[in-house]
DNA sequence: CTTGACTGTGAACGAACGTTCACCGTATAA
DNA sequence: TTATACGGTGAACGTTCGTTCACAGTCAAG
């Protein structure tokens, strides 16, 4: 009955990511069946062989299961969230609630676990960047910034959190908060870059 | 021996850590005796309830076990982020490196994972409380939204991300964008609440 | 038409599963 | 001392697991 065996296939990583995402674990073939619709757990069975051969799962060496820890686009990860459509804030658009992507948001954020860390915000000169009192940041250290990126710096004795601008053809480096309340920082003595913003994070419950 | 039971008890909730973090699955009960140097699975069996009413793991229906986050001492996490202390922006204190917490995003965030979803912002309207186009908001499905929280609603037919209001001793209710340029929303047929935005986030590189 | 290549069904196998029971030490409490 | 609570052993149960086999239906290429 089915006509495309492929969309039969990613509709089957689906069932079984998002089995993986309720639950937290892997499902059995029986339940892979069960969601899937097969009325045989063979199906299921067949299913997630071609899936290994995608390398969209693993398998043990017992035959169960496991999420596949590599990093991708289409791998299926604990952990995951379901990532819907867009919402429109302002000029509304309905927001569907299609599976249209699966993450985690560890993976999503973090590329370098070693060298990243976690501040808190405090005081509002960025916050015509979006970023508030009580936000958190994720700060890469070692990174080298461009232009219009947000740095966390020890200028002058002092830690802050700026954004980056470096005049062409210039060493002379700027430090320009987003509130014009505050005026731009030009460093005189010392200039110590800690880290570059990745990521801000805002919780409110 | 009252401490030795608790240092054991203790000892293979580490080991289950560990086999979940290698694994990427939570273990069987054999498995547990083996990595714990049971010679009965019995054993580990009678680990793992004790371990579930602690609060430390959790089963299924069918008694399988299904990982959850053990916090303190037993981190099962993979995704571990040093904490560290607050940053000011604008009137700059020092951020030492000190790892004053360590937490995994997903951890800090997600409370609900079943009910929680990812929502892509496009729009304006909320950049006054620090949403702007392009951010991430997290949405948990099913809460009761409180005055001042925001919300993802479809009213009069529309999907739209707003600030929510009910006035008191009224049955009234407000969408109020966060941007001079859009006017508050008055819902006259309908209003549906998708739900309540739990967190912000905004990824730069 | 026949011939494959797929996809799903259904039954079957041994192995591993979760769970329960009875039993054996040892250590603590009375 | 006796009693008792606890951690571990070992065997047993019914269920579910992963896996394999044979077979039926569908579609495209020959």
């Amino acid at each position: 009955m089915d006509k495309a065996g492929d969309a039969g296939t990613k509709a089957g990583a689906q069932r079984i990511a998002r089995f993986l995402q309720e639950k937290g674990r892997m499902p059995s073939y029986s339940e892979i069946a069960l969601a899937c619709g097969f009325k045989s757990k063979n199906s299921a069975f067949k299913l997630a062989r071609k899936l290994e051969d995608l390398g969209l799962l693993a398998r043990d060496a017992k035959g169960r299961l496991i999420p596949k820890a590599i990093k991708g686009e289409n791998q299926l990860k604990a952990g995951a969230l379901r990532m819907l459509g867009t919402v429109e804030a302002g000029f509304p658009s309905p927001a569907e609630e299609e599976l249209s992507d699966v993450l985690s948001l560890d993976e999503m954020l973090i590329t370098n676990r070693q060298a990243t860390f976690m501040l808190k915000v405090s005081g509002d000169s960025m916050c015509g960047a979006g970023i508030l009192p009580g936000d958190m940041v994720l700060v890469e250290k070692g990174r080298q910034p461009a232009n219009g990126d947000i740095v966390v710096a020890e200028v002058d004795g002092q830690w802050t959190m700026k954004g980056f601008k470096k005049e062409k053809g210039s060493k002379d480096v700027w430090l320009l908060p987003a509130n014009p309340k505050f005026k731009p920082i030009k460093p005189k003595s010392e200039l110590r870059i800690a880290g570059v913003v990745i990521a801000v994070i805002r919780k409110y419950k």
